[in-house]
DNA sequence: TTTAAAACCAGAGTTTTCCTGATAGACATT
DNA sequence: AATGTCTATCAGGAAAACTCTGGTTTTAAA
């Protein structure tokens, strides 16, 4: 029987070696080469012919999504093993749209990767089990499309309240600054509250954080 | 001559996996331990005693400098290394002033890893070269050093219940999970803003991002 | 041993929050 | 002209949080 040929792509020395080192009770398993970023990663396909990649996703000069389409451009019967710690929706279509074998999520363990090596040996597809529910569930097709988190809803005189709440303004403070009553800043809150969907003071503040109405 | 006992700290086992191999060629040094959050790192720096903690610092649950903090308080001796992907300059500082053994960037080739535990073991310090020469450039190390904010006076105790504000838990939500009565949060919370000389949850929060306590 | 700090809790008056409901002007659609 | 939607404004009232004082117990340091 033939070994199974297997190329390794990280940026991440200790990654490799990790990898090798999981790998290595297995004798029909062969890591024939290495690479630390996309652009290598096609020269060893190119020269090693390996029958599975095992790829990272952010890396310098090419990132793992190009690196695999070329890869599956140049050299179609090659399995790619997508190894990463991003579990996002939008990398997921993508890769799986190119036509990966498999997707591992770096914090699960290890059986995990040698569980995808098999299955993609065998011309199996395997899928981290959170990453096929993101793909299941409705809300994650919504979520991963288009991430509205409420702000862009927001007045723009909500917006000068949410600012002046996250500069640590009491309520009385705006109202002073403003203008207006009291209530009426209590309600614009309020209303901000809602469209955002929370119920916490500090999820303003990280919103207003987030969207640089304040420094922190 | 003793072994010296080492604690590695990461959520992703394959880095796990892949430090204990780079180490394994050393006999003198040997790995007791293993934890994948800040959390589980604590209780085994308490049960094992380890001499060496290398260290992540994103994790759930609780990040690694947070967790490291907690560690030189509750063991001045152990010394820690910080083995991440990271060169933010803030993250460098603030690990600076806790006091750390070294700082090794995920990137670097593995020698340097093994010789950061190596002038760890004898006490002296290791800095990558990269992240030494962005100590150097602008600002400088002043700057960073006497920024009082009072963060440092707060207990234990005041920094847990300040993380749990700032995640936008209510008084009585956290009194549940810490099982001590709504009357004492509060307590504690009237200590934190006395202590950060200041009036507004705002300003806690601020500070609790600022100290990587929560994410924004 | 004394001292200091930390962690815990309660009382009570004050303030804020939360939510429902309401009015009025601006603007677009029908 | 009538309609609907959005925005900005405000009030009431119960529930919750805040402020500060005062107190006990545990823990750590001098």
């Amino acid at each position: 029987m033939q070994k199974t040929k297997i190329l390794i792509v990280d940026d991440h020395q200790i990654v490799i070696e990790g990898i090798k080192g999981a790998l290595k009770d297995y004798p029909e398993l062969d890591v024939r080469g290495e690479a630390l970023d996309g652009v290598q990663a096609l020269e060893q396909v190119r020269s090693l012919r390996p029958d599975i990649v095992i790829m990272d996703i952010c890396m310098p000069h090419m990132n793992g999504i190009e690196a695999t389409r070329r890869i599956k451009r140049l050299a179609p019967d090659v399995r790619v093993i997508i190894f990463t710690i991003h579990s996002n929706r939008k990398y997921i279509i993508e890769l799986l749209k190119i036509g990966i074998s498999a997707y591992v999520l770096k914090e699960s363990p290890l059986s995990e990767l040698i569980f995808a090596v098999k299955a993609a040996k065998e011309g199996g597809t395997y899928l981290n089990p959170v990453v096929a529910a993101q793909l299941i569930h409705e809300q994650g097709l919504e979520e991963a499309g288009n991430d509205k988190d409420g702000f862009e809803q927001l007045s723009m005189r909500e917006r000068e309240v949410l600012k002046l709440l996250a500069d640590g303004k009491t309520v009385k403070e705006i109202a002073g600054q403003l203008c207006i009553s009291p209530k009426t800043v209590e309600s614009h809150k309020y209303h901000i509250m809602a469209k955002l969907d929370t119920r916490s003071l500090a999820e303003l503040i990280k919103m207003a954080i987030r969207k640089k109405l304040v420094e922190f």
